[in-house]
DNA sequence: GTTCTTATTTGCGCTAGCGCAAAGACAGGG
DNA sequence: CCCTGTCTTTGCGCTAGCGCAAATAAGAAC
């Protein structure tokens, strides 16, 4: 795989990086191949590199003691992954993150970020607003697993993945997203058998359209009523 | 009321800044003195400070459209407020600010603001740490309230706060919180019924001491035990 | 001291959502 | 085409936690 400075561009933190710094990013980073179901790196190591997923997908997710886990977020080309623990010095990373299918991604070694952090200050700037960003996300969703009730966080979080990931196939056939019910479950902080239950509902009134790993949104209008409580 | 740029290097993003870096800084706000339960300000309106609690106790919460409320996080002097929204241009802020108690803070103006984060690298940098350590927490609330029974998440809200807020009276006398039983649910994404009965069932076990809007924690191990999900 | 307001407790009934268990339904490999 | 592993569905029973309502307690104001 061979990365030119340009590609970098793609990424929201690189978009007004000037084409040394480009170079220099690539020249201080290496790409690393992770197959399905491997992983880029676990919860609790220590944080040697900022990610950026070139190809492929992956999930962040946070898992408690017992094992259990949630998802944090889906990953998709271009997005960068790792920073909480790689910005700051000797520390570790949060998550863990897990390749969902064969996929690549471009390791910035956290030594170098630091440095380039230092010096540029657009970088720096457009970093933290992806940061504020995030903050701002995981609150949202934090009020919605305090406040709202499982129906409308399941809603919430097709909509959501809609937009983020969602492919729209010929006109009016529906958004398709591939999840299985048990991922549904971990972004919503629910059951396998809830999110089951729900979304054949749903299929029964023609809202969507279900198959193994496959959730295919018809009525997108009626989900957002579901999310914001209106039904019932 | 009178601050030194000496005073703002109790404030953790400030602690690497030069004394012209503070004294700019204190040129380009005000002061701002809030009264108990009265507002700095409400989510959804324009960011146009950030702000730096300088006395007094305030709250910073998030309600959704049909009215309930979580609560994010409880400010205590030299902590910074209102970040998330003055980073980033024009921007709204994502939380609603009230004080606890008769509060003053520091307001700074979002565009002087952006003029410093770009000739500073070292106030960026930490901003940005201290904005990795936000997401650490909320990603952490967010696995706790997804994952752990309402019991596991109090007594770690009672412990966290322990730590942040806590006064430690005469030794061994146990630590104080001054919290309502409404309070601690809206931090842990319950209802002030089921505060109100595990608290009581607590202090009958000798673990705590209740009263009016007031909880002093005698034997902080066991709400440790609790926490971890040990009990039962 | 009396009155008012606001916080807290607790009984009680209820239901949303959990989670086991067992039975399909798919998809891929050989 | 069959086998195997994984994903999904659904019946069933259960309980954690909700939330009303009414009593009580604790300050605050006068």
């Amino acid at each position: 795989m061979n990365l030119s400075p340009k590609d970098l561009k793609q990424v929201v933190v690189f978009q007004n990086a000037t084409e040394t710094e480009l170079q220099l990013i690539l020249k201080n980073s290496i790409i690393r191949s992770i197959e399905e179901n491997e992983f880029f790196f676990f919860q609790g190591d220590a944080a040697e590199y900022l990610y950026i997923l070139i190809t492929g997908q992956a999930k962040l997710m946070q898992s408690n003691p017992s094992g259990q886990q949630v998802n944090l977020r889906t990953l998709h080309p271009w997005q960068m992954f790792g920073a909480l623990g790689a910005v700051r010095a000797e520390a570790i990373y949060p998550a863990t993150a897990q390749a969902l299918e064969d996929s690549s991604a471009l390791a910035i070694e956290s030594g170098f970020l630091h440095k380039l952090l230092e010096t540029s200050p657009k970088i720096s700037f457009d970093l933290m607003t992806l940061m504020t960003s995030y903050i701002q996300e995981m609150q949202a969703r934090y009020r919605e697993l305090a406040t709202e009730r499982v129906e409308q966080r399941v809603a919430n979080a097709l909509i959501r993945l809609a937009g983020q990931s969602g492919i729209r196939a010929e006109k009016d056939a529906g958004i398709e997203l591939s999840f299985s019910r048990q991922d549904v479950a971990e972004m919503t902080g629910t059951t396998l058998y809830t999110v089951s239950r729900l979304l054949s509902d749903w299929e029964r009134k023609g809202y969507i359209k279900t198959g193994r790993e496959k959730i295919k949104i018809l009525k997108p209008h009626d989900l957002v009523r579901i999310a914001e409580g209106l039904e019932k």
